[in-house]
RNA sequence: GCCUGCGUAGUUCAAUGGAUAGAACAACCCCGUCCUAAGGGGAAAAUGUCGGUUCGAUUCCGGCCGCGGGCACCA
């Protein structure tokens, strides 16, 4: 609408021009709601100065615009605007009026989309690195949601193939408890050795064809032991982590699935034979090639993806957006898969399909290591988290100190792993995570629960809530507090959490800047009331921003 | 070798080509008869390097230096 007024101004003043311009929300408070760059960019066309322009279009434009208050020419030539006291008053209005509603839209409403993550590997622990792909995932899958798409969360697991071969062997090998997770990653780094260094290396393959084609009872009873181990960890994590998955996807389906589709399109062309295998010539749409069936016939995970996408494709025909969030190591992997599977599937070619690459983790320490003995596993940094939590909520006001610890945890683990770009790689800092200090998830949370309290307080002390009786200028809070929708739209559509991060974290300091300065559990203060209104505003925006970043905000901590 | 991602305070992260590069942690200073100190306030501290494009470059382009990932039968 701004950009609209503003873009007629000028033509109005200077006449037609061809330079693109913005309207953005400037990095500074101090600069203003809104802010434009038109004069310093039209400059040169129009042959004046980038302040005189703006001044010219700061007299044109001044009372035109009901929801502007002031406009400003400052810098080399910006303009900036200030919104009136009524839009920021009407915001929180708004806000309470539908909490649960504030920052969700209908920008995906009628899309489906399949959201396939955390897919781990059945035969070892999950360690914080596999956390990674969960975290964002859920994330990604409640912002869709809330921008009113129907989502479908998708696990593929791995239960079959080489390296859970390795595993399955060393159980064996060492008598290992296959009910223990923790026995079967050990089994597993166990098996890995004794491939690496070619000392079993036949056995171990050996016992991977047995598992194929299941005519080795004790191995596959194994198997299947060890399988249950670990799908039971994964449910355990998930449950506290915040997940449910609509569908699961065993690799040991897709695997013949995959087979099949490959085959049946040699024929056609889509996939070749070379040296006993069939591949795929990525490079005819400038990628590489990849085998997908291998000399021994087989799957590769190439084959097995694609027998992945036939099985979603399948169950979930009317999907509109596929996405896979796995380790961006595989990068150039999905390119090449989704390339194969558009030339496969030509009925879904035109369809979304986008690899969501998630950044690679490591600790302070260096990278993680089984023979370095520098693993984190997931269970162990939750549990350290829900320890480090306990010491603390025994202190708070909640009620259930071991359900706060939980969400504490949580909310500490996930704003760990969100709150940067979700491509670029993660330092996990444990000690930091366990502080609860600073731009932390317990920060988020406080503020939450502080609010929760002050409303308390405010309720005793006879002050109740009204968003129309309010002081001349709006508080820095407000100017903050408006711009969610905004954050959470960009959140979804750029596939950035960080943002939304970033943003609640601004916005709970600039609350408890806020609640240091001003009284509001307080009746005789007459703007109370509406200072009332803009913390409960807050509150329901970090609920809800919580909420998107697969979190709890408690009422009390 | 080819392809690809990345180098920002001591550390971990921000910044659709814009204004004085913004936070947090750590180190330093201050705030407890006052609605939760898991809080607030203050001071100090950074764009690997050399060029180019631009009114303006952390951002775009190129060279160099450094780090990571991928490149046929692992996932």
């Amino acid at each position: 609408m701004l950009k609209e007024a503003i873009q007629a101004a000028v033509h109005e003043t200077f006449g037609v021009f061809t330079a693109s311009f913005t309207v953005e929300h400037p990095a500074e408070l101090a600069h203003g709601d809104y802010a434009t760059n038109v004069a310093l960019v039209i400059a040169k066309e129009v042959g004046q100065s980038p302040r005189d322009i703006a001044s010219q279009l700061k007299a044109r434009l001044e009372g035109t615009l009901p929801e502007v208050a002031a406009i400003e020419v400052a810098g080399a030539g910006f303009l900036n605007f200030r919104l009136a006291r009524s839009y920021f008053a009407d915001v929180v209005s708004g806000i309470l009026a539908a909490p649960h509603a504030w920052g969700a839209s209908t920008h995906f409403a009628g899309e489906k989309v399949l959201l396939e993550y955390t897919s781990p590997n059945l035969i070892k622990p999950l360690h914080v690195g596999n956390l990674v792909g969960n975290i964002i995932g859920e994330s990604l899958a409640r912002l869709y949601a809330f921008a009113g798409a129907q989502v479908t969360r998708v696990n593929y697991p791995s239960d079959i193939g080489l390296t859970v071969a390795k595993g399955v062997w060393a159980l064996k090998e060492h008598g290992l408890d296959v009910h223990d997770i923790h026995a079967v990653g050990k089994a597993y780094v166990l098996g890995n050795a004794a491939y690496e260094d070619g000392s079993r290396k036949d056995d171990i393959e050996a016992v991977n064809r047995a598992l194929y084609a299941k005519n080795d009872e004790e191995l596959t009873a194994l198997h299947e032991a060890a399988l249950r181990t670990a799908l039971g960890e994964l449910d355990t994590l998930c449950a506290q982590l915040g997940t449910t998955f609509d569908d699961v996807i065993y690799e040991s389906e897709a695997g013949p699935r995959g087979l099949e589709m490959v085959r049946a399109h040699i024929a056609d062309g889509v996939f070749d034979e070379s040296n006993g295998a069939v591949i795929y010539r990525g490079e005819k749409v400038d990628l590489h090639t990849r085998v997908f069936i291998n000399a021994q016939g087989l799957p590769t995970y190439e084959a097995k993806d694609i027998g992945n996408f036939a099985l979603k494709h399948e169950r979930h025909p009317a999907w509109t957006r596929m996405l896979v969030v796995t380790g961006g190591e595989q990068r150039e992997y999905f390119k090449v898969m989704f390339a194969a599977a558009r030339e496969v599937f030509t009925e879904a070619s035109n369809r979304i399909m986008q690899h969501v690459p998630t950044g690679f983790l490591t600790l302070t320490t260096g990278k993680m290591s089984s023979r370095l003995g520098n693993v984190l596993t997931a269970d162990e940094v939750l549990g350290d988290l829900r320890e480090a939590a306990r010491e603390r909520a025994a202190e708070s006001r909640a009620e259930n100190i071991d359900e706060l610890a939980d969400l504490i945890a949580v909310a500490a683990l996930k704003y760990q792993i969100l709150r940067q770009a979700i491509g670029s790689d993660i330092v996990f800092d444990k000690e930091r995570a366990l502080s609860f200090e600073g731009a932390s998830g317990p920060y988020l949370q406080y503020t939450h629960a502080r609010i929760g309290s002050l409303t308390e307080k405010a309720l005793a002390a006879g002050v109740a809530e009204v968003a129309t009786i309010t002081p001349e200028g709006p508080y820095e809070i407000e100017r903050v507090l408006y711009r969610f929708p905004e954050v959470v739209a960009e959140a979804t559509t750029a596939h950035e959490p960080h943002q939304l991060v970033t943003y609640l974290t601004e916005l709970a300091g600039s609350f408890n800047s806020f609640y240091a300065h001003e009284r509001i559990a307080d009746a005789t203060d007459p703007y109370a009331p509406y200072k009332l209104a803009i913390a409960k505003a807050v509150k329901a925006t970090i609920a809800n921003g919580m909420y998107l970043l697969g979190t709890t905000a408690p009422e009390k901590m």
